[in-house]
RNA sequence: GGUACCUUGGAUGAGUGGCUUAGUCAGCGGUCUGCAAAACCGUGUACGGCGGUUCGAAUCCGCCAGGUACCU
């Protein structure tokens, strides 16, 4: 059976170095699992890949999206399943490298088949959001869908809208499509994860916070400007610059701000993680015993 | 030296005698099936010190300490 090799580990633990070896051990292309990379520009405050590693390793899903494009969780599910199947074929171990869970765990256990919304009806419930307000919107779910009504986080108008939506569009309701089955994959999944003490990874996060300031963050999130209300930009490093640039918040204070903003990103990662028991753990410059692990995995199956 | 005002949990900041546990941010923990680096949830009994009044004080009184403003 062919293996996907998953490297998983909170920002700025160390990911990049690490993938890149295990990349170049197996010959194989890297699939990027980050939400942020696939956007083209965002170069410096997602720390993207430079141009000399994208050269000399092939990298899918990085820099490859517009702000203003949708993207989704099942998306990435889909695109990751066809480049796996093709690429497959000419190497049988292949990497996927990220922090994002989301995509990560539609791509190692499924993702249930929910039509998507279109954009009437998501304005039409965006609207009624803005005018009715989430309680509104929640006694109406409970109508239509009292079964994810009474275990739903009724309070996060995300959840709420989004479940709406479906019941709108589609006239059943939203837990109709909600399976949780874990679906299956034809090929062995090997995940890794990469972990710091917290006080050196804190240490990481501020120092690259200032080296991103050094190389250019601000010219970066200046050119973004015009495109600051879609959700891409939504993003550690690039809201609390943009707030810099409105002159609601000086400098040095934006700056503590990135740095603060990324440990809780972190730690909301390492939550994500905790709760994943088919993930082996490593310190990032154990490449030898990581390698020694994937083979061995490889070996068994 | 005098007069006035202030002192609340890591930060900020409400509360002028019991009804109140403020709130916000951070910290820490968690949720997670469609923009997820998003969104949401949970978690802190603190009132500068000492004494007094009172059934009861962060809230009233006195002294002390620290701070701010003005006056000499």
């Amino acid at each position: 059976m062919n293996n996907l090799v998953v490297l998983i580990g909170p920002t700025a633990v160390g990911k990049t170095d690490t993938s890149l070896a295990i990349a170049s051990y197996y010959g194989c292309p890297i699939i990027s699992a980050d939400s942020r990379q696939m956007y083209n520009g965002m170069t410096i405050g997602t720390a993207m890949p430079t141009e000399e590693v994208l050269a000399r390793h092939r990298h899918y899903f990085v820099g490859q999206l517009s702000p203003g494009d949708y993207y989704s969780a099942a998306r990435y599910e889909t695109e990751v399943l066809e480049i796996l199947e093709k690429e497959f074929r000419h190497y049988p171990t292949m990497l996927m490298s990220g922090g994002s869970m989301m995509y990560i765990d539609a791509v190692c256990k499924g993702i249930d088949d929910i039509p998507t919304v279109d954009e009437e009806t998501r304005a039409m419930v965006l609207e009624k959001y803005a005018i009715e307000g989430l309680e509104q919107l929640a006694s109406e779910l409970r109508i239509l869908d009292p079964e994810y009504y009474s275990q739903a986080d009724i309070k996060n108008p995300k959840r709420v809208m989004h479940a709406l939506e479906i019941c709108y569009m589609t006239g059943k309701p939203y837990s109709s499509f909600r399976t949780s089955n874990r679906k299956e994959r034809p090929f062995n999944i090997i995940k890794i994860g990469l972990r710091r003490e917290r006080e050196e990874l804190y240490e990481r996060i501020g120092r690259r916070v200032d080296m991103m300031i050094e190389q250019g963050l601000i010219e970066e999130v200046k050119r973004f400007s015009h495109l600051k209300h879609h959700n891409s930009l939504n993003t550690v490093g690039y809201k609390e610059i943009f707030k810099y640039l409105d002159g609601e918040w000086d400098l040095p204070f934006a700056i503590e701000k990135i740095k603060q903003n990324t440990r809780i990103y972190s730690r909301k990662q390492m939550t994500w993680f905790r709760k994943d028991e088919d993930i082996v753990w490593f310190h990032p410059n154990e490449i030898e015993a990581i390698i020694k692990h994937i083979e061995c995995r490889i070996a068994i199956q």
